[in-house]
DNA sequence: TGCTGGCACTCACGTGGGAAGAGTGCCAGG
DNA sequence: CCTGGCACTCTTCCCACGTGAGTGCCAGCA
């Protein structure tokens, strides 16, 4: 077990090391910091912090940069989450509330998040799998062609072309309309397969067919849109990665781009508050070399989503947690007001 | 004027140029290229190529780079566009192909472009001037809210919340939407302000107040949403962009989350056929480094929106103009299909 | 007039050797 | 258990130097 002054030393590496981007030497540790201790007990204890693994040195003759270890007992016991200033939140409502419909609340949030944290923010659409109907509507384009609308709670709407196996008149396409509205209109997605299941049987012989076909694009569009989409930015924040980055930089644009890879990465975090993975926690090689801060947000007390940004390890966490909290707060916020 | 050997010396610049990346010197020149002459010839060439301003040189003692001006006369004149090869084309008929909807189309677009051109691609949605109405879907959904749905020829799905003045009746309600499409449907979205002028005259003074209220919506949606949207894809190719490149990779990091900036700079692109804008000809500053290769795509003779892609003023420009222009070409057809 | 070979010149670049400086580990003493 | 001191290790910076690519210019030749 380390002592109380060894954590605090590791500390301060950490926090001059996020500030500086250098390696941190033990003379300018006790210079910066009032441990109250001289250069040479410093070193005493940086050489056990070594040893366990929690710093490590680049060259012999450099200071110490925290390892993925380090970063992760400081996020985890020697760190708090720094809660955004009075100014800062109001900030953020404002600009969150001038939003029009949700791909603006979307996309907003992720500039908003971009340049609080200035590191790359990536916010995925709120899910179908946990929201629910607020409305189906079928509309005839010709008379063997119906286009199926789909309205969540959250404001998402999703069209599907379906090509029906028999001309479906208007009378019936009204009367599946009602009842197709009555039964899931309010509910969870994930019930509408069991409510829907016997539709079919109250339509004449002729339509059933049809109203199958509808049916089953209706259950397509749930299970499909799971694969949910999500929005990304602040990518210019990468060239702030650090000096050797040409070849950092590379393999995180490409996992940026691959939005199963980031849907893992948020997904893979279950915690309910912020949740944070370091380096080598991801998954995804190409992300070895970044941190991942990520959270739940919701229109109610339910996540529906996550949010968060992809920095460098070195970052600061405290104040990027903060923003990530508090951001994914207001944005719930605003969706449960919409 | 330039003699012909002398174009031939700069064609010949830019191509090696563009394959090593490095600047090139007389001597490689005649061993690369069968000139026909010795390279003290063509150091008078050259030397007269850089009185003209179309090649420098980075220092005293190095080779020869093209200048913007130097790629300009090369694509103007020196070089063609290379077409796709047959199995090429096939590959981007079938990729484009398996696309369900508008989004994915344009996603895999964007992939495609990234992909054959090796640079950053750039698709605009298409956009819904020039297109028509499909149909205009008005949903209740509180005795005194509507929500306004919008689809496009091209597939497009808009959709707008409307607070109602006024409760209005679900048989008010179909009747405006009756009337509304039997206006509006098939109509050109320039065209529909005229055409819905006088709709409120047909109701009830009741009503009045909330049929005006739905058709400034859509005519606000029809206005807003020229703000059009765009995907890019690709940006991990920036990493290709040369040596000294974390100056020059920022402010284009930078640049491309404006959509602003670039659809400006599609919209410039006023050609019928593929446009290309070299270095400082990019009017937003971060990009001057940069070359944009565009073209208009449409589904069917009329271009609705452009696509393209941005890459370093060193690029490959018969082989990007032939790939862009190819894409662009079975985009529309994908587009018209549909 | 235009092409060619020759030649001197200019720089960027890589190499190698110090010298400087930061930082460490260890040890003896308080 | 902390502290000051000291020797040691490397990295980094700087400078000097040789090398080589590439140029510009000139005189000669078709």
């Amino acid at each position: 077990m380390l002592s109380e002054r060894r954590l605090q030393v590791l500390r301060a590496i950490v926090q001059d090391y996020v500030g500086t981007e250098e390696p941190v030497g033990s003379k300018a540790l006790t210079e910066r910091h009032s441990l109250g201790v001289s250069p040479a007990t410093v070193r005493n204890d940086m050489a056990a912090l070594e040893d366990e693994g929690y710093i490590a040195q680049p060259h012999t003759s450099a200071g110490r940069i925290p390892t993925d270890k380090g970063y992760r007992l400081f996020v985890d016991k020697l760190a708090g989450v720094k809660p955004m200033t009075a100014p800062e939140r109001r900030a953020i409502q404002n600009f969150l509330e001038g939003a029009v419909d949700l791909d603006d609340v979307v996309a907003r949030t992720v500039r908003l998040l971009a340049q609080l944290t200035r590191q790359v923010a990536v916010v995925q659409y709120p899910s179908l799998t946990r929201s629910t109907v607020r409305h189906v509507e079928l509309l005839s384009l010709a008379p063997a062609r119906v286009m199926l609308v789909l309205i969540t709670d959250t404001g998402r709407v999703e069209q599907r072309m379906v090509d029906c196996p028999a001309p479906f008149g208007e009378a019936s396409l009204a009367d599946l309309r009602a009842r197709l509205n009555s039964r899931v209109a309010g509910r969870r997605f994930t019930d509408v397969p069991r409510l829907v299941e016997d539709l079919p049987e109250g339509f004449d012989v002729d339509d059933r067919g049809t109203v199958s076909t509808v049916l089953s694009t209706l259950l397509e569009t749930l299970v499909e849109e799971n694969e949910e989409r999500l929005m990304i930015g602040g990518t210019a924040n990468l060239t702030r990665f650090g000096h050797d980055f040409p070849l950092v930089i590379r393999p995180v644009l490409e996992a940026l781009e691959e939005q199963v890879v980031l849907l893992k990465l948020l997904g893979e975090a279950k915690d309910p508050g912020v949740t944070v993975r370091i380096g080598h926690e991801n998954a995804h090689e190409g992300l070895n070399s970044t941190s991942v801060v990520s959270v739940g947000y919701g229109s109610g007390g339910e996540a529906v989503a996550k949010l968060g940004v992809v920095g460098p390890t070195r970052m600061d966490y405290p104040g990027t947690m903060g923003a990530v909290r508090a951001v994914a707060r207001y944005v719930g916020q605003i969706l449960a007001e919409s």
